[in-house]
DNA sequence: CATGAATGAGTGTTCATTCAT
DNA sequence: GATGAATGAACACTCATTCAT
């Protein structure tokens, strides 16, 4: 976790740097990902980083909760506004993938990041890191499932575990891969050729989150 | 591809060397994969490696096209026998993760490797060959469901595209994580102490493949 | 020097490996130069060269001595027959740079392979093999103009040495890369795209001999 | 170019680098010059070499170019006061050579290095830069040529270009070859027993440099 | 608090040569 | 006589981290 000196940087150097960090780690495998290179882009001398965390790890593990975690609620609550509280489990998942999914389209980079989060890593360290990741989301989304189950929302007979790994995998990274393929590209040239922003994606998201979460009622809802 | 050198080994020693290649490549992305590594663990000289491939990318190409196809293809028809032709695609389907579920388990390693093989890599070369095997799956996928779109066994409203990249997740790696947690480990520690070799596994396999075969058809399949 | 293995091969396979090692020896230094690709495109074994030559220094000093030297006496000899003796030293130094272009024209690499046997090499056996061709060349031409002298064709007052020389580098590499730069290319991209056969050429060459050794003749001749 | 972590060096440290450089680069065509050897001999680590230059080619080309340039520049400097101004082109050109010749006496290395600067390498963005020195030399030779034609000191009817290329010949490697043949040595006998500084070779210099112009006066001289 | 020089282990790859078959 | 497998030293280059200033 940063020290307190990265904390009293002024706002526009931390940002730069943790945007550059964001880049490098979403663009790399941990061990291939260089601290040389985030400090040589943020016109940083070597030394400094290590005046901010504790080391790569420090910052990589900063990098992979904090930074990610604050920009995925900002997307989150951004999406939120429209229309009051979602009347079920599968509204509510189609409102989020749909915050993904435009997350995804405006900072391809923090999606990226968040995909690599999930991968094994030969690193001890850095693969609890991931692993907790892993498991957090499958347990909110095991959670998530077992309260709509009580509500009825969810067929009695259905293997939670089970739904909730499969789902976790088909929505989290199945979903950015099928807009790719709709956008007829896919993620690495998409994050060279960063936003095209039109107005077209917008509604292909809501129609691709839309599809998506009909697929998942019909699969796990009650008849 | 392996040089007629590699193909007059001494069968062990050819063996060895494959297998020290799996499992070095499954174990860390390709970059972070080290051939020192293999030939220390193998014996041979560092020089022999060139010897029998041309190169790094040329014994990690020969890996997972070759020798990944190779035992993918034994486990897959070693698991046919069981019943005559499956009656539509949900039971071929079930057919196939049984039999990638046991590949998994008698060698969590090759499974691991492909695994690998479907994250995004950041050598240009990789990456392509990365792209080509998952467009390969989800290509696959598509057909199958495009065809058993034909026969009515899936609904003709289905986005097929979609459905292909969801499903490739789901029961790619999803199902395989689900298998980790049910036998209350994960894939990391699961590797390292290899196989147990219960007999508890191959009923939950093929509980597992059933249950998730299964929330396919209801998701995807005609009402 | 080569075995009596390498003498009693079949002549075409002879020639094959004589002109693939001028060749590679012609296109690098002589420890850059590699025998693996001499093998590899004569598409003999790897152990078969050492049947033929002791080691790579043996062929080398074959190539550029019997091989080089064969070729040079040849293209001298076909030069020979346009008009009896020639009447004075710089006559004669002009058929000779006639034949040394023309060769030069029609077997870049030789050339080249000439032009690398000058300048001084790391390796202690293969400078001294270097040393001594240089030297060869410069006693001869020293020796023809102390002849020339004595017949009152060269001025009694030239340092012999001196000239012997300047003239070597000005005729030996100056006069090619002067031809080189009057068909608007240079020895590499010669190389690459190696005859274009034009006649314009033979004229040229012709010219330019003429017009070097004019500059000679009143650079040191008997006023 | 170096990084301005070079430039801030301690003197000695960044002298002693320089030297070594130059003396690895003059003693081998570039491949085979060896980074290796360079950090041992100075004594530093082999990482520390890539804080100051970003690489074997960015070290040769400061070497060559800057390092090298400026030496030469200061041994014309030092050359020059010896009388007014030139009252031809072969006086300003006698000047040169004694200038050069005597830089070749003091650093013989520096000399060699020169020479390998001009003939032809494998590797293409070292045969670029040693066509773009060899042209320059030639331009700059045609052009002072051209310029003399103009002044009436050189013949009407001489082909400049042949002219340049053979001058820059005989004049840049035969001229030290035959100062060496003076000696009773040869370059790399020289370089190994570095300076005898003998009185005798300043007038052995300017008698060689006499020499050497008076037979380019003949030759392209106006009659 | 920032700097940036120094480090040495690690990487993939090429090579000439030997020698048992 | 031909083969081709084996070798290990050498190469340029990258890296995270330390620490004196």
């Amino acid at each position: 976790m940063p020290t307190p000196t990265f904390d009293n940087l002024p706002e526009d150097k931390r940002r730069r740097i943790a945007d550059l960090a964001v880049a490098e780690f979403a663009s790399r495998p941990y061990r291939e990902a260089s601290l040389n290179r985030i400090v040589a882009r943020a016109g940083i001398a070597k030394g400094s980083i290590y005046q901010y965390f504790s080391g790569k790890l420090d910052l990589y593990r900063w990098v992979v909760t904090e930074e990610l975690g604050r920009r995925k609620r900002e997307a989150v609550l951004a999406a939120v506004p429209e229309g009051g509280d979602p009347k079920d489990l599968f509204e509510a998942l189609e409102r989020q993938y749909v915050a993904g999914l435009r997350l995804f389209l405006a900072h391809p980079r923090l999606a990226r990041l968040g995909a690599r989060l999930l991968d094994p890593a030969p690193d001890p360290a850095v693969r609890k890191l991931h692993d907790e990741a892993r498991r957090a989301g499958i347990d909110w989304l095991r959670g998530a499932l077992a309260r709509a189950q009580e509500r009825g929302e969810v067929r009695l007979d259905l293997d939670l575990d089970l739904a909730a790994h499969m789902i976790a995998q088909a929505l989290g990274i199945g979903l950015t891969q099928a807009l790719m393929a709709r956008l007829g590209t896919d993620l690495d040239r998409f994050m060279a050729r960063p936003i095209p922003k039109e107005k077209v994606s917008e509604i292909e998201v809501k129609k691709l989150a839309r599809a998506a979460v009909d697929l998942l009622r019909r699969g796990v809802g009650t008849p």
